[in-house]
RNA sequence: CGGGAAAUAGCACAACUUGGUAGUGCACUUGGUUUGGGACCAAGGGGUUGCAGGUUCAAAUCCUGUUUUCCCGACCA
């Protein structure tokens, strides 16, 4: 029953990761290490991805712009908190055959000194703000281990860039596009998420703060999934960008940035996907329902096509395969792809008046009579999928939620089931450091709307300021 | 970046120890028979053995370097 091709994911969870990867056609590696190719499937997930935040970010009144891919170094310097967090990281680039270079250039690792530099020069007034940029492209980090999706030195994202006249605006900036990936998380990838405040040390270098989603994936290992900045007037400061205010003042502005990458379809991996392969939730698949026509008796293969028609009205992205693979061969490449609904159709099937169901998510099947309203029952199967995955992994991401009072709670939970720990802080960095002895364990987040449990720092036992969760992150 | 493992056809592997010019299964192509969980028969095509040097009459095989991948750490998104 199992895919051949697929290591089980309770035996070797990195080694099934790679192989759903593979198996699933989503990237071919390439000669660069931690460059990929994305291959159709891969890349449809990503379009997908696009497709959906874009309309969000326009509708809360966000237009893209397309900056350089090249930063000047005394560009990218202008910022000291910013180049000293990414300097290890940062793709320097050697012009061929040109000599004695004034200046090098680096790929962005981020676009923070670009749309500031470009600020500087187009805000003059309150009257410009607030600007709500956002852009698509890639950036490279020249990371030293990479892994498919999850961490590769160029990947694809988005950062949102915007400039806002008053503090109180910005930080409202920040907070909704916050929600916004919260919202896009539970209700399109149907992944769970928590939502607070970074520490000092996990933060942005160069904002004032950082807010952040965390998701937890199958081993229980977190994934930093998507952040969002405020930088308050760093930026504006560095890069000098002002405005006349409503008081005829010059005035240092106020700024957000905001971004998610494909390391979300690592996620959607991580949390959905099975040893059979891939799993998506339907809003999100490239590919939503496959039909399956067994045999080539003429009735058969007129049903399917007429299934398929009624499908493709009703707005479903549909794939019917007609190629000269085995019934079985056909099931089975459409539940590695994660192809949320199978549509199997046999003469069997026109003989009884049904057509057979079968959807990815609990590899049930079901039979429905061919005279129900068939794009009615496939509308609430695929609800019901979408939903069925959220509820499975926010499940199981409570069950992975776990409450430590010190340091050796913590590690007797990480050394046997690994997931999210809530633990008071004291708010010391040295405390940090010492939790983060155990396999790694980080900071996740402090949670913003809940108050610390017992009072005392699971480190030093002095009055904890914050309720942190903890976790081993990717 | 430190420690370990690997790289031979699209994939999984064999041949390497003991140097003599590469083979099997799946996949692919063509024809036919099939079709309810990865079909069968027949005939075909495909590899300067990751890359670059070295040793040798001769290198997939021995030596050196390098690149990529995977695992464990450190670092980081």
């Amino acid at each position: 029953m199992k895919n051949k091709a697929i290591t089980s994911r309770d035996l070797d969870f990195a080694k099934w990761y790679t192989d759903v990867v593979k198996a699933a056609k989503l990237v071919e590696y390439s000669n660069v290490k931690g460059c990929m190719v994305f291959e159709p499937n891969g890349y449809a997930i990503w379009e997908n991805i696009q497709t959906t935040l874009d309309k969000m970010f326009k509708q809360t009144g966000h237009k893209n712009v397309y900056m350089p891919l090249l930063i000047p170094e005394n560009l990218l310097k202008k910022e000291a908190e910013l180049i000293e967090g990414f300097a290890p990281e940062v793709a320097w680039v050697t012009i061929g055959g040109q000599k004695n270079l004034e200046e090098r250039m680096c790929i962005r690792p981020t676009s923070e000194t670009l749309f500031s530099d470009y600020y500087s020069s187009v805000v003059k007034s309150y009257r410009d703000l607030p600007l709500k940029y956002n852009q698509w492209c890639n950036v490279m980090r020249w990371e030293k281990e990479t892994r498919p999706f999850l961490r590769s030195r160029e990947f694809l994202w988005q950062e949102g860039h915007t400039v806002h006249e008053t503090s109180k605006e910005a930080e409202e900036e920040t907070r909704l596009m916050l929600e916004i990936y919260k919202d896009f998380f539970e209700n399109y990838l149907a992944i769970p998420v928590l939502t607070g405040k970074k520490t000092e040390k996990e933060k942005f270098a160069g904002a004032e703060y950082t807010l952040t989603i965390e998701a937890l994936m199958y081993n229980g290992v977190s994934l930093q999934s998507g952040t969002s900045h405020y930088f308050g007037q760093k930026f504006s400061k560095a890069y000098d960008i002002k405005f006349l205010n409503r008081n005829n003042e010059l005035e240092y502005a106020y700024q957000t940035s905001w971004g998610v990458t494909t390391r979300m379809i690592g996620a959607l991996i991580m949390v959905h996907s099975d040893d059979n392969g891939l799993v998506l939730p339907p809003k999100i698949a490239p590919t939503q329902i496959s039909i399956i026509p067994i045999g080539n008796n003429e009735n058969v293969i007129n049903k399917a096509n007429e299934i398929n028609n009624i499908l493709i009205n009703a707005g479903y992205i549909t794939n019917l395969d007609m190629s000269d693979k085995s019934p079985g061969f056909k099931f089975a490449e459409a539940e590695v792809n994660g192809v949320p609904v199978r549509i199997e159709l046999g003469s069997r099937d026109i003989e009884n008046n049904v057509i057979t169901i079968a959807r990815r998510d609990t590899r049930e099947k079901n039979t429905i009579s061919i005279d129900e309203d068939i794009v009615k029952y496939i509308n609430s199967l695929m609800n019901e999928i979408q939903n069925n995955l959220f509820e499975t992994a926010k499940k199981r991401m409570n069950e992975k939620t776990f409450t430590a009072k010190n340091l050796d709670e913590i590690e007797k939970i990480m050394n046997t089931q690994p997931g999210f720990i809530k633990g008071d802080w004291c708010g010391d960095e040295n405390c940090e450091l010492k939790v983060k002895e155990i396999r790694g364990t980080k900071s996740r987040c402090i949670l913003e709307n809940e108050k610390p449990i017992y009072g005392k720092c699971v480190v030093c036992e002095k009055e904890a300021k914050h309720l942190v969760v903890w976790g081993i992150q990717y």
